[in-house]
DNA sequence: ACGCTCGGGACAACCCGTTCGT
DNA sequence: ACGAACGGGTTGTCCCGAGCGT
């Protein structure tokens, strides 16, 4: 609750930070219990006390990563106060840096990962792209409202399209080992963007 | 389909089929042995007989599970001529069909699942990935050529965004287990190619 | 018999206990983890808590088993005073209890057993040899020193040919099962013992 | 029966002759079929045409390379006339060439090896450990009858002391990997001869 | 409360010796 | 003589809980 609790929960804390990059990068069956010893200087029995099983701790390490995105992520828009500087914002966030924690982004990586079973840490990728989604679409209802972006789109086919690209596109670059297909997708969406913002009469 | 393959071969080809769902759904280490020994319905050592390990037997599947997909999308092309009209089929050839084998797309399953270890695995899934890219960049070139799109694109990125559109958007559709996503991208770039075709004048 | 160890390393030298006498007589390959398993109890997460690996298992058991010949044979040598008869004594426990382990010499059957790979076990029974061979030669040494035994002979020769005579015939009453060559060789290195002892002039 | 029996007559030695050295190596246990695959080229079913069990391939791998054992020495042997020097011969042939097949002494490894189970190769191994003992009980008997030796001697003694120091002898060379304790037991045993020869009145 | 030591037992991938149809 | 298949074996790792010491 209060940030100075006890050692259990630094701990518990410890183990998520030191979990989730090494989940994310080699997914939920892919990563062992030894491994996560490894990294994080515990023993099992450590471990267990703090997290009922390996999928609890997995599920927790995911919500972490992805705040981490997140906070990373609003930090960068905070200084914009315009919907449509906050939508380019966006994007060039993303394009900047894909991967807040090693391994690429942690929805992606959750989200194909499992697709399988594994419905709980599922139900948590779930959402989070869920309110990946009504961010954007908050904003660009924002920017409609304000009159910077043009009424005929529709706020929740253009948020789709926006985080579709840049997901395909972290897959893409990290598949090729290059950063081109993010190049790529931030030139097309910043110049997307421009065309349905409302041009200035002259 | 071969018609003078030995019993071996027909063995070998039966496995690859039935192993190949299984590791797109549940990845590599996701997928056991064992599993793979209940869907083809052959013992360990029938299935050792044909593959000398694990991996290989991935990297079958998947080149199996992407040449079907290419497959099927090339044959829904076939009826077209102009290139526009091909990289229109493409386009919806994906959002009708996304998974072209139970488990989503191949690519972006297996880009995903062989970003830590299994570079073998992953190389497979790269050539993938290049194929698919210089379809569409030759298909666009061919549209230049013949004066049906704009000159003033980039090819390359053209296709890298056209390519992370519906990859990022499968993921999506399959995360929310519904299909706006993909319609939407459909939609997207559907229009977005009428966006760069050179008009008729009046 | 250590005073306040932990159970790990009870448990882990009864693993060794339990283990040497099945690794002395099926050999390394011939021994199964299963095998293991039913002496000692334990199931294999147990057994492979306390070894990294068979191997080194198999080695700590050939340690043990050579310390406990050792063990035994120095005992018995303990009661005599002279060189001389140290070499006698030697020879009489050797063939009295050839085998401190069931299966026979653990030198021999590791010496063998270990002839093609396993150079970690080789190295053992290397030490194990050179070791025994030193006893012998410093004793000869000595009884030259003390005026017991000629010095014309080759304290190395000596010693080999004691070895050798001792190992080929436990390997031949093993053989034969019967104790035949173990006496023979006893009295041939006895008799040859007293030949190559200083007679006091009479 | 005659020499030029048919294919599959001379397919059985083949894989015999490229068998035995395997054995002699890495042990029954320690050597699989599909070792013997590769040193043979034949497929396993083509192997077990031959053999109706690994344990039937191995014991005539070990009677063959025993039998080519006896050859060798043997044929070092023809050229001496009297029974003393035959006896030399016998020990100067075994130092020399103390593995006629690769791996060291195909009695000593299969004796150890045989030691736990398999008694039929043990009863091959006991067969020709006999035959060995009765060739040198012979010889000796032959000296003594001839005058070469003198009358006080045990022959199964002596035969049994002269097989096991180079037996045991064998085993600690390979051990070393030097040749001293060979040429020691090949110097000790010569000497031993000359002591129970009787000498020509002076 | 916390963390570790110890052990369990199921399961992993892979290889074994063997049989049989061709 | 091969090639296919079998089924149980191999070593080794998995995730997990019980219990001890701090």
């Amino acid at each position: 609750v209060n940030s100075s609790t006890g050692k259990g929960e630094r701990t518990r804390l410890n183990i998520i930070k030191k979990a989730a990059p090494v989940f994310n990068q080699f997914g939920y069956s892919g990563t062992s219990l030894t491994d996560l010893m490894a990294k994080t200087g515990l023993e099992k029995g450590g471990i267990y006390r703090h997290f009922q099983s390996k999928q609890e701790l997995a599920v927790a390490a995911f919500d972490y990563a992805w705040s981490e995105s997140k906070r990373i992520r609003l930090e960068a828009l905070s200084s914009f106060a315009s919907p449509l500087e906050k939508l380019h914002g966006m994007v060039n966030a993303f394009a900047d840096k894909p991967s807040t924690t090693p391994g690429g982004c942690p929805l992606l990586n959750t989200a194909v990962d499992s697709d399988d079973g594994n419905p709980e840490l599922r139900a948590h990728a779930r959402a989070a792209l869920r309110e990946w989604l009504d961010l954007v679409e908050q904003t660009l209802r924002d920017g409609i409202a304000c009159g910077e972006i043009v009424k005929s789109i529709s706020p929740p086919a253009v948020a789709s399209v926006l985080v579709a690209t840049l997901e395909g596109s972290v897959m893409m670059s990290r598949l090729k080992a290059d950063r081109c297909a993010l190049e790529f997708a931030r030139q097309h969406l910043n110049t997307f963007l421009i065309g349905i913002s409302r041009k200035p009469r002259r």
